[in-house]
DNA sequence: CCGGACGCCTGTCGGC
DNA sequence: TGCCGACAGGCGTCCG
């Protein structure tokens, strides 16, 4: 999916065209996707206020003025503001409809995404609620990250992918940072030192902050709210590059599986 | 508590 | 050419 990086992306990119207006209403065309959009929640939304917008982790939230709006892009979700009478494309599940005629329009062929209602604050909800630390806030660094990985035995890399360890951090960027902070993906979390956690927490922040500025990754479905794309593809050094030379060392990039999903590595360049 | 496997979906790609 | 399995940016849930 959307990891933090196209998250980010998309709430600068929708936020200017969404905080502070008003919803005039919302077409359902698909309400089966992660959680079912409940009816009602058509009435809960309309005519309310957008107070303003905020990531956490990769979730995006709309503060409103009753409740507030959780929106998740899953696996291959993105968003776009159109004119609100833009045909729709098969897998344009929901439209956002605003006083100014236009709509923000969830496009997710997987429907692994989520956009949902809640009365309540965004915050205390269960979804957001355990959710660890922004990984480009404050509260996130390498004696965080050794602290709480000892005693532990997973693989480094699925201990950096938990949410509640840390949010934001997806199987593109796992091995994107492990590869700059030369850490094999498949060590055990709680064999790796201080200051090797110093390096992939700094590692870490630093490939998602470049992700950033190029707008996100764009492999397949992810787009920005205008239909372009992100650029970082260009820099990854390891995702995606089985067989590759690694742009360090010359070796080939190696790929395997840990905890069940894709890993890329160079197995020279990281121990 | 922890770690691993599974399922939710559709689209695409490689192999036969 | 067609079919079939594997795999794809996530993550809540279940089980041992």
């Amino acid at each position: 999916m959307p990891e933090l990086p196209e998250v980010e992306t998309t709430l600068r990119g929708i936020a200017p065209h969404l905080s502070g207006r008003r919803i005039h209403g919302l077409r359902v065309r698909q309400r089966r996707l992660r959680y079912p959009i409940v009816t009602g929640t058509e009435a809960a939304l309309a005519g309310q206020q957008i107070q303003g917008l905020r990531r956490r982790g990769k979730y995006l939230l709309l503060d409103l003025e009753r409740g507030g709006l959780l929106i998740h892009l899953g696996m291959s979700g993105s968003l776009r503001v159109l004119p609100e009478e833009t045909p729709a494309g098969p897998h344009d599940h929901v439209d956002l409809c605003l006083e100014d005629h236009r709509c923000l329009r969830l496009r997710d062929p997987r429907r692994f995404g989520i956009f949902l209602w809640t009365p309540d604050l965004l915050d205390s909800h269960p979804l957001i609620r355990h959710l660890g630390p922004e990984p480009l806030g404050t509260g996130f660094n390498g004696a965080y990250l050794y602290a709480a990985s000892r005693g532990r035995r997973a693989a480094v890399k699925t201990f950096i992918m938990d949410a509640k360890l840390v949010v934001g951090v997806g199987n593109i960027y796992a091995n994107e940072s492990l590869f700059m902070a030369g850490i094999h993906p498949s060590r055990p979390c709680g064999r790796i030192g201080a200051a090797r956690y110093e390096r992939l927490a700094e590692a870490i922040r630093t490939v998602l902050n470049k992700a950033i500025v190029q707008g996100g990754t764009t492999l397949r479905d992810f787009i920005h709210e205008d239909g372009s794309p992100g650029y970082f593809a260009r820099e990854l050094k390891v995702y995606g590059l089985a067989g590759q030379p690694c742009s360090s060392c010359g070796d080939p990039v190696r790929q395997r599986r840990i905890g069940q999903r894709s890993s890329f590595y160079c197995p020279r360049c990281q121990k």
